[in-house]
DNA sequence: TCCTCGGTTTGAAAGGTTTCAACTGGAAGG
DNA sequence: CCTTCCAGTTGAAACCTTTCAAACCGAGGA
């Protein structure tokens, strides 16, 4: 009677088939339907096929709540992005995603918008769900809320930022490497007169990004002031066009041939504005961005850039969460991925 | 004793403390603690005072799982997005978390990816968490899935898709419109050769916003041959590239004056081959985007771009989704907001 | 003194799943 | 014919919270 199993889908609308309905259904015990589901293989051919068709004239959705309430635990992980409409850290979200999903779980993404009261509610209600695992690029890396977390028992990886403190695992991307890359790149190419754009200092990533252009300035044997530092308030398109005003107003003899940004936006930015003023780019100005986003190989001129592996972050990440919330006896460890340097047009000779 | 309370924490990490703990500890039945919880004013002041105390002094964390099945509802919606990292979609469930949070509720993003299968995966998880509605950028919007869903009860909007069966709830962006817009800025501005470049035309958005270009070009009187349609193979900037490569074909008195194209990034890759061909924008070649994303405004010549509502677009599906799951006799709606162009350097005169 | 009343507090039941020890019935072995 | 064994099946207990009718208690009124 295939024919009513819609119908009866329909009918038994006011609340949702259980176990118990199921197993009334098929002739059988409850602890029967659970083994159908859990262990088939304990069951008889005949048995669970009859349960299985119990199941699916009822519609028998599985409720995942008394699972979790039964087996203590859920089956999620949880990651607060500081920024969902970033690519960066969606990218980041999708290796993630990858590493939950090999492991049979779920990743539950949950965005504080760079706010620290909805990264608290967060987490809380990350907790409440009881996720196996939390993962997190906190709006403040060294805020007491994450030791919290992680004395209730609860698994913690810090995301894309480091902590000084080792009691915690940690991913992130070595910006001092990042920046020395990017210099050794324009160091190559012949230039000696180069600038730092970047800013605010207040970022972390922004200083080791600087320290990095610096030690490899120096390695290079170049003197500190052919290396000019300018700083922005903020790391966007405008910004950049703003740095390029700047270079613009220094005198030819002593402006730099090239510009090491902070981040792809404010490349872009100061891209632009060398088209306008009818730069040459990379004849009378080299630039190299960081990041690689997506449009840094589609600008006006294809950016060079300083790449870093999100997926892999987010996938290391995930798997660093969840060695944490199986073994015991787990070392808390500092993961620092190597970024790479993609040339593009922006930069070549 | 507030030195003993982080001990406290410590040694009963075994397992999370429960109602009955704090029943316990503060020597009141477990009735009383979730009255604390829930109805604090039933409560003597010096009761709940000691309760609550107990509460911090135990690390109590309410289970999510044992209240869901309780109620019998999740406090959820989830969202299953076609691609996570397009901004178009973060916008989107941006403006969904929004509702949802005024609502009380939280949004559980899942990303499809475009594969069915993990669409319908998703779908499945979250049926099983009982979410109170679930919103979806389907993969194919006239799947049956979505009838199978709804049928078992669960409030369905859909998203940014339309469907022809009037039975779900719709939220989309008028297309049609759209391109009307695009075309009759266009047309004030004084061209009267024009290339729609967009594809492939499987996609309805294509389609539609080529409906509504057409219906514009025929409405200020031209002709329909001097509106010319470039088909892409996708919609990504190395297909713009290639559609400018086309436009340079064509001889210079037949050549338009300016071009709609169906999204941001064929207008983008077309606007790079257009200046590196040396053609200036907007004086030989005016360009039309579409969805107006972050890097439209940030171009080598700022995109004028067709921009949707795409916070707005998420704020209304959630709030029909949840309009749906407490109104019984809801009447499903079709909602079709209205998009806006963003007038910018690509069609200054 | 007894009763009533209001504000508090209590205890048990319910919600759906999983687990596990215990049971069943039939087949194989003695 | 009796025992042993085993695959298959069963039923109760546990997970934690919320709800609700019932119990409690002290005070004020009769």
């Amino acid at each position: 009677m295939t024919s009513t199993s819609p119908l009866a889908r329909r009918a038994s609308a006011g609340r949702t088939a259980s176990v118990k309905d199921v197993a009334v259904a098929a002739g059988v015990s409850l602890g029967t339907v659970s083994n159908v589901l859990n262990r088939p293989d304990r069951v008889s051919p005949a048995t669970r096929a009859r349960v299985e068709q119990a199941m699916k004239d009822l519609g028998f959705v599985r409720n995942e709540s008394a699972r979790q309430l039964r087996a203590g635990t859920s089956r999620m992980l949880g990651y607060v992005m500081l920024d969902a409409t970033n690519p960066f850290f969606t990218d980041v979200a999708q290796g993630m995603e990858t590493a939950a999903e090999t492991a049979g779980l779920s990743l539950v993404l949950c965005n504080s918008r760079g706010r620290e009261g909805r990264e608290q509610h967060h987490l809380e209600l990350l907790q409440q769900q009881r996720v196996q695992g939390l993962l997190i690029t906190p709006v403040s890396p060294e805020s007491d809320v994450l030791e919290a977390l992680r004395d209730r028992g609860t698994p913690v990886v810090i995301v894309d930022r480091t902590r000084d403190d080792p009691s915690f695992c940690t991913v992130a991307v070595d910006d001092v490497l990042g920046g020395r890359l990017a210099i050794e790149h324009l160091v190559d190419r012949g230039h000696r007169r180069v600038a730092y754009i970047g800013g605010p200092p207040s970022l972390g990533q922004v200083r080791d990004r600087l320290e990095g252009a610096r030690l490899a300035w120096r390695d290079a044997g170049l003197p500190d002031e052919d290396l000019l530092v300018i700083s922005t308030e903020e790391l966007v398109v405008a910004e950049g066009r703003r740095a390029g005003e700047r270079l613009a107003g220094i005198a030819s003899s002593k402006r730099p041939t090239a510009a090491f940004c902070a981040n792809d936006l404010l490349a872009l930015g100061l891209l632009q504005h060398a088209i306008t003023a009818g730069l040459r780019v990379p004849h009378d100005l080299a630039i190299v961005g960081y990041d690689d986003i997506e449009f840094a190989g589609a600008a006006a001129v294809p950016l060079t850039s300083v790449r870093q592996p999100r997926q892999e972050l987010g996938r290391a990440a995930a798997e660093l969460v969840l060695a944490e919330a199986t073994d015991p006896d787990h070392e808390h460890q500092q993961v620092l991925f190597t970024p790479e340097l993609v040339a593009r047009a922006s930069t070549r000779a």
